[in-house]
DNA sequence: TCATAGTTCGAACGTTCGTTCTAATCATAA
DNA sequence: TTATGATTAGAACGAACGTTCGAACTATGA
């Protein structure tokens, strides 16, 4: 309701077909899940109350404790399952990519594919980063730690190939910041498709944006183009905040 | 106390010299703001309750409400204030400057350098960006959109000097969520100064991170070579997630 | 058909929330 | 000293919070 109404629009079910054997339980707890992540996304989770849970997910109060122990271990569900979903599925996209350059292009696709397609998701993981207790976040802080290392990896082996030198982990997190920073503005009506941000960005973290581009690889989609000819304007006198850009659409909370 | 002892650690007063013209009213609602921004920094702004802020500014709970009508006002007057401030430093120091370049790596360090002196003001702008409702959100809106718009100014000017081709919005939104995601993860005893993170993302947004680095201008301080130093590993094998790797120190909350 | 296990719910628990009231205290100038 | 306005605090408000309990429902196999 709140937050962001781009992203709301387009969450899908997690499973178009579920296990064989998956119980009924699961089933439920599932849904539930999903209708958590949206509640949580929209209010954030201190925001959300049980009994917005309860309403959203069209189950009472007490039903929803049969399904988790405590509103708590519910965010930690989430984020679990997400965040797992999001390694394996880069674990094997990666596999067989020799390239160092192409495997951080895939990692960078890798993780604008999961957020496009579930967009509350990536925004619980990234927003509700610190409200676990010590309890519940240690085991979430492993496999944040990992999908970390992977990309630090990444990094080292893109390094020594080419013989550069940087700090990787500032470079780590410069790009987490890039990506995972998408979820405050990203608009699907004006930014295009998943595969069109993860090139722009693969090509701004690898190549930098003060330099010519060579129009290599089947460049430009349809939609950035489109985008493109939009912020074609004066856009000098800065300093002086002009009169009201057409360039961003919903909410520019972008800064800050 | 909860969330990231990094940050909790150096937060300063506000101001060293107070205008003349301050009274005590203004002076004392300062200090309450300052504390109720560390506060507001570990729990997030939900997760603080009135009562957390009483204790930590040594005050009343009724008496917090002599100086705020309301915590979503205080609030408001926090973001309002660091934003403010954000941006008339900018406009200070954009003058003069004329070198694309230069302004955008003048914009990336005027937000470093407000982020590490006033570390858990920039997470509140940051992290609480939806928290207040629509009147009081709309004119902080304002203010960022003004925010968002030099920098998108800065990119404009930079692209039609070089005459380059990209998504502005997208490159302003990346360059954003590089130096915004920063509260997640800085440690000054590791990442250095933030004159070093501005020269270390400078470089990355403008020039790329996949590039021989030209060592020009005097290059590599201290605390960035001695971080550097400490990723030199074997950093292969990445993909199935090593052990514990030390680079990271405090947290790694740095992903998802 | 009945027993059983799994599922759901209404109602309430005790606690904490943001906020307000009224009165007491303080600083200051006359 | 006294009068005055700015500041502070104790106690309480109703509302909302996360959670629990026991009873009622439902599906399933015997």
């Amino acid at each position: 309701m709140k937050a962001f109404p781009a992203i709301r629009a387009s969450a899908k079910l997690r499973k178009a077909a579920p296990a064989p054997a998956e119980t009924r339980f699961d089933r439920r707890l599932s849904e539930i899940l999903d209708h958590a992540t949206e509640v949580f996304c929209d209010k954030g989770y201190e925001g959300a109350s049980m009994r917005d849970l309860s309403r959203a997910s069209g189950m009472s109060l007490a039903g929803l404790y049969h399904y988790f122990h405590s509103k708590e271990r519910l965010l930690y569900l989430i984020q679990k399952h997400a965040f797992t979903t999001i390694v394996e599925h880069l674990k094997e996209r990666l596999k067989g990519i020799t390239d160092p350059e192409q495997c951080i292009r895939v990692f960078i696709q890798n993780h604008l594919d999961y957020f496009v397609t579930n967009q509350s998701g990536l925004k619980v993981l990234a927003h509700e980063d610190e409200a676990l207790k010590n309890g519940f976040s240690s085991e979430i802080s492993g496999i944040k730690r990992a999908y970390y290392r992977i990309c630090l990896g990444l990094m080292e082996d893109l390094k020594r190939e080419r013989a550069l030198d940087f700090n990787s982990r500032t470079a780590v997190m410069s790009l987490f910041g890039m990506i995972n920073w998408i979820y405050t503005w990203y608009n699907p009506r004006v930014d295009g498709s998943a595969a069109d941000l993860a090139r722009q960005m693969g090509d701004i973290f690898l190549g930098g944006v003060g330099r010519r581009v060579v129009p290599s690889r089947k460049h430009l989609s349809m939609s950035s183009r489109a985008v493109r000819g939009r912020s074609r304007e004066p856009a000098l006198s800065a300093v002086e905040g002009a009169s009201e850009g057409s360039a961003v659409r919903r909410r520019t909370n972008a800064a800050g």
